[in-house]
RNA sequence: GGCCCGGUGGUGUAGCGGUUAACAUGCCGCCCUGUCAAGGCGGAGAGCGCGGGUUCAAAUCCCGUCCGGGCCGCCA
């Protein structure tokens, strides 16, 4: 070893023994006859101190070194003179008095600074990504990441869980998310996909007796990006045989607290989580992935709103409000039109609003209503003075949607979601299927192996719309960080649902023959979920985005700004595999 | 596919029709034995993503394009 202690461990207890520490330069003052050099490693960070009188060599060595040259320094621990120790340093009461310095490998000067935590592109950032994991936040959001993952192996292999590993080439599943494709070479025009989760493969562990099995799987879905999605992510992916729903969510509960109670200290803001119904999640937050840090609550004022003469109130379907608490008296009419745009470019057609004054209303809608009805709707909303009141009247669809675009908003903007906090909960009860009306037929609200409730199986037949799902999702300060559900055992069952989504027999049995046919073999009832690793992360870490927690993470247009992914592949290798490029150009 | 924001010394920013393109930091040199974002003095470093246009004059305005980011669509 080029070290015989890392840059975090040094303390009193070191002082007088002799030892060899290796890393990067962090940071050097010189003083000219007297240099400081802060040597780091993954560890921390220790001050190396030249003494030019007992090891000028050693001092003349660092005389010429510079900011991340890597160095091997053999010295004293010395505890620090009176007044001189650091306390923001683990290793601040002591220095190592170099006696011997070795230049293990230069460094230019980076291209950004290494040794503090300034805002630098992403560009560039992702291009000197190896640089940017050496600084502080990276390097502690993948040990954090490290701890997550180590935490969970180690649990569920005390749950008596065993780790499969599943085949990153697959089988295409056009149902799902859009694949990411290899052609095959030994079978012209054929190809992989790679797996948008193992789900199938999963299921079969199931058939296979597995019983509790799990992975820290790579998944891959070729879409567009956003901060919260990259084109591979990683899942724990888990499932269980002889188990009910509530199986599921309690081990899965159970693990993320005793988990995040370890590795992290934000604190979980109610235990046990909540469990809000699909039907109540839409009620008061208009989405099926609420935010919990803060109320806010969504309140239907639809019946108000009827025969007001208001033709804007009377001919929506649904008419929904919030109370931003004190707005009143802070938002200016400009940040008020801000608000009607952000309402309109996400489909509302306008934001009705009501400002309570102590003397009055200010409002763009209150002279079209009587003193009664808005009176009533004030009440409906708990409005006091100073309160500034949204509406929006469409669609229920649009309403919700709008309103709950709103309402994070204002979490953000009027700083009500506290970002030490995580708010965890589940979500149930979701309907089975959605209608699709472009296409009109159902389409899974969760995926194709979701089995409905044991109540709702007879519904399949009759109402299919009222049908509810044994889906559970968990949510995290407003982010889906896991979707599992019951999966269907019964090749009947299977059939039902592949028919009432709209497959065709002969492609069912094309595309999931193989489970069809595996459900006739003694299939356990089983069930599984899968939290989404990157989400969760950045969720503990406090990051804003994903990219900060994945170590090589992809642009927005999918690409590797460091390798430079993808990229033009020689001729030879296309010919092999029988693949031709298109010109697009017409 | 669409909308929005951004691209100016190595890095982060200012400048938004006429400037010697400014500031901070980093970098280089000299001085300095107790600093820890060390300090002092001096210096080098960009012609403003790229291409075209308007203008007497463009980093500043217009068009196109590339790149990064946010969002819509998309994400069973």
């Amino acid at each position: 070893m080029h070290k015989s202690h890392t840059s975090g461990e040094l303390r009193r207890d070191h002082i007088g023994q002799t030892v060899k520490l290796a890393g990067w330069v962090n940071r050097r003052r010189d003083h000219g006859g007297l240099i400081f050099i802060d040597l780091r490693d993954r560890w921390g960070v220790t001050q190396v101190v030249s003494d030019p009188e007992s090891a000028a060599a050693a001092h003349e060595l660092l005389n010429t070194v510079r900011n991340e040259f890597v160095l091997q320094v053999t010295g004293v621990v010395r505890e620090r003179p009176e007044g001189q120790t650091n306390e923001n340093l683990s290793t601040g009461e002591i220095e190592l008095v170099a006696t011997d310095v070795k230049i293990l490998n230069a460094s230019k000067t980076p291209p950004f600074e290494i040794n503090e935590d300034s805002n630098v592109d992403e560009k560039v950032r992702l291009k000197y990504r190896y640089l940017d994991l050496r600084r502080e936040r990276m390097r502690r959001n993948l040990v954090l990441r490290s701890e997550v993952t180590t935490y969970i192996r180690n649990y569920l292999a005390n749950e008596g869980f065993i780790e499969v590993e599943t085949p990153i080439l697959f089988k295409t599943t056009p149902e799902g998310a859009r694949d990411y494709l290899v052609p095959s070479r030994v079978h012209p025009g054929k190809f992989y996909a790679l797996p948008q989760s193992p789900q199938q493969l999963k299921q079969m562990l199931m058939v296979a007796g597995v019983e509790k099995y799990f992975q820290i799987a790579r998944c891959f879905r070729d879409e567009d990006q956003r901060g919260d999605r990259q084109p591979e992510f990683t899942q724990l992916d888990m499932e269980m045989s002889f188990v009910e729903r509530d199986d599921v969510t309690q081990l899965l509960e159970d693990l993320m607290t005793n988990m995040i109670e370890e590795v992290c200290d934000k604190p979980i803001m109610q235990k046990p989580w909540p469990r809000i119904t699909y039907a109540d999640a839409m009620d008061r937050f208009g989405e099926d992935r609420p935010d919990l840090r803060f109320e806010m609550y969504l309140k239907d004022v639809t019946a108000i709103c009827r025969d007001t003469g208001f033709k804007v109130f009377d001919g929506a379907p649904m008419v929904k409000g919030i109370n931003a608490e004190g707005c009143g008296a802070t938002y200016s009419r400009k940040q008020i039109d801000a608000l009607t745009k952000f309402v309109q470019q996400h489909g509302a057609k306008g934001l009705a609003w009501l400002r309570i004054d102590e003397d009055g209303y200010k409002s763009s809608f209150a002279k079209f209503l009587s003193e009664e009805k808005i009176g009533e709707m004030v009440a409906a909303l708990d409005g006091k003075p100073g309160d500034l009141l949204l509406f929006i009247a469409d669609k229920a669809e649009v309403a919700n949607d709008v309103l709950a675009r709103l309402r994070k908003r204002f979490g953000v903007e009027l700083g009500l979601a506290d970002p030490n906090v995580l708010a965890c909960c589940w979500v149930i009860d979701f309907p089975m299927f959605m209608w699709n009306e472009d296409e009109t037929r159902w389409d899974p609200s969760h995926h194709l192996f979701t089995s409905p409730m044991p109540d709702s199986i007879p519904l399949l037949d009759t109402d299919p719309g009222a049908a509810v799902g044994s889906q559970y999702d968990m949510v995290i300060n407003g982010y889906e960080t896991a979707g599992g559900s019951i999966r269907i055992h019964n090749r009947a069952l299977q059939e039902k649902v592949f028919k009432l989504i709209g497959l065709e027999d002969d492609v069912a049995q094309e595309r999931f023959g193989h489970m069809l046919e595996a459900f006739e073999y003694g299939t356990p009832p089983h069930g599984g979920i899968a939290p989404g690793i990157d989400r969760l992360v950045m969720l503990l870490a406090g990051e804003p985005n994903i990219r900060e927690v994945i170590a090589f993470p992809k642009s927005q247009q999918a690409t590797d700004i460091m390798a430079g992914a993808p990229s033009v592949v020689e001729d030879h290798q296309l010919v092999e595999l029988h693949v031709g490029i298109l010109d697009e150009d017409e």
